[in-house]
DNA sequence: CTGTTAGCGCATTCAT
DNA sequence: ATGAATGCGCTAACAG
């Protein structure tokens, strides 16, 4: 049996649908009596307004909803991200929906929904890809969507170059004197870790080593390192694809009374919140301008469905060299 | 005059609703110059769908929205709360809409927003509370609300004792041998600075002092250090009211050749996420179980609005001593 | 105080 | 391929 409806509850209560419609928005000009029979059969049933009757009737205005599915809890990366879009959205007067997904099935599982309930004005994917066949449901149903942290080529994306991201890792280490580089990535099910690992392989000395982890935290980074060091042990210079991972690396190697950078230098990735103090050289991603640029441009879309979208954009990595490498001269006695 | 409607749209490109309905959902049984036809008065007349109708029309299940007003971008504290509030919402296939608010002036008129348009099934109220007026039309609508870190005696809540927890802060810095303690706190607007305050005062060393800053970032926590600095010398203890400021505070002295902790002590309030690798001590909030706490309670609310909400929280403060501060015997010379 | 009625904007038969 | 009619669940006059 479907839903019960205000006709459901009048008929239990034995009074009009106007009655019920009264008491529900609390309405003064209701009987005592009347009200408490209303919310005994309202009770009994279990009824719930229908949200889109009520606004439908009310006839208030549509404030647009934006849907945001994202890696949300895997690093503080996406706390930035959200920020941005948060702030640029809600200046829009949209709505900012967060949708936490952990893996390509639960993304999934959430656009067909959202593509079945036509819930939200538009959509934005961090850090995801999209089929070309869904990308093509979209396009039918007019319902925007753009990427974030995404080099994808059927929808409006922005992004960074990973690959070169991963260069500049072994590069920096280079420059800083490392011949024996290690990389640590996250699952390699990740576009933007495979990316990294190329960017690496193509210009790092000889005999550097790459390893994976499945999952990206703190406590991970230090596991990985023990492997590292077991399998590696020659090793002088760790770059992380992860600031996360590099915060359990240097944890590790304090704890094994490595010096850093004298010892190894580590490098880490995205420039997250914190790394500045906690001083870690590190690639930074232009998290914010993330934000923004898929807030905006989803707005746009939304604002005006037959707009074209703006072309995807490629923004700058840039590297920030902090206390965990030094240049040379840099640190006295290297 | 107001948003179009098919009819506009079908009476301006010469056919029926029905037709326009169709190029709306991307059918393929229109032929393509009417289609192309009814996509120009679309454009022309910038129309937009209506959300609420086509979910009524098309018999959509009302898929639960919670509201979260919270002051997002002020610190890590509310990445933390997010989480919690998104997955356990998530697992009972409820929508999160993030409200990002600045000050109670935004909260009001979001507030007066979410009343009008009755736009959500349940709102979370994050470290702000409400007045009791507007409570009763909460009430009257049967709309669910709870707040987390807020003791607000008109809704149902969770929260902790600020109160002692500006107590631990002082009588740990005691226990570790601080004789001349300052407080810095944020704004005296916000009830859980000033409960953090009066804690403080009722046990801290005569002779103690206070200090507010408006905003709480690791900026400011270094230009109130300077103040402080100025001001009151001899201070050998620094409680902060919150980690932001402890990080800034702790950058300043390090920068000014202060040893931490022999010198002076540092004591932060959150323990926000990287708290534990920057070894400061901190006052731990329980951020998740506030995020859990309140998911799970609008949760029961909206699925039974005859429930009776179940009895506010109040949640245990945790001082946990890492290396900004040193208890007697645990640093070599003190 | 309470019931009747007419839409709200759209998707959807059912005709044509 | 396209149009007319019906109803989704509810609110808001308008009567009584």
């Amino acid at each position: 049996m479907s839903a019960p409806t205000i006709y459901d509850i009048a008929a239990r209560a034995g009074v009009g649908i106007a009655t019920v419609s009264r008491v529900i928005n609390g309405s003064r000009r209701v009987s005592d009596h009347t009200r408490k029979a209303v919310q005994k059969a309202m009770a009994d049933l279990g009824f719930r307004p229908n949200h889109a009757a009520r606004r439908l009737a009310a006839g208030v205005p549509n404030r647009p909803r934006v849907v945001a599915l994202m890696p949300f809890f895997t690093t503080a990366f996406y706390f930035t991200v959200c920020k941005a879009l948060s702030e640029t959205l809600s200046a829009a007067d949209m709505d900012l929906v967060l949708v936490d997904v952990r893996d390509q099935q639960e993304a999934d599982r959430h656009l067909d929904r959202l593509i079945a309930e036509r819930s939200s004005e538009g959509v934005v994917l961090c850090s995801m890809d999209i089929s070309d066949e869904r990308r093509s449901q979209f396009e039918t149903l007019n319902l925007p969507i753009v990427a974030l942290d995404c080099n994808t080529k059927t929808i409006p994306h922005v992004a960074v170059d990973n690959v070169e991201g991963g260069r500049m890792l072994s590069r920096h280490l280079s420059e800083c004197g490392s011949t024996h580089q290690a990389l640590i990535i996250g699952t390699r099910g990740a576009e933007v870790f495979r990316d990294r690992e190329r960017g690496f392989r193509e210009v790092c000395p000889a005999g550097s080593r790459v390893f994976e982890t499945e999952t990206v935290d703190i406590e991970r980074g230090e596991e990985v390192l023990e492997q590292l060091l077991a399998e590696f042990p020659e090793v002088d210079g760790i770059a992380c694809a992860g600031d996360t991972l590099a915060v359990g690396v240097l944890q590790g190697l304090r704890k094994r009374g490595r010096r850093v950078p004298e010892d190894v230098q580590v490098l880490g990735f995205d420039d997250q919140p914190m790394m500045d103090v906690l001083g870690i050289s590190t690639v930074h991603q232009p998290m914010s301008e993330f934000g923004r640029w898929a807030a905006e441009s989803i707005i746009e879309l939304i604002k005006d469905p037959n707009a074209t979208p703006r072309p995807s954009a490629l923004l700058d990595l840039t590297l920030i060299p902090r206390q965990t490498t030094a240049l040379p001269g840099k640190v006295p006695g290297r």
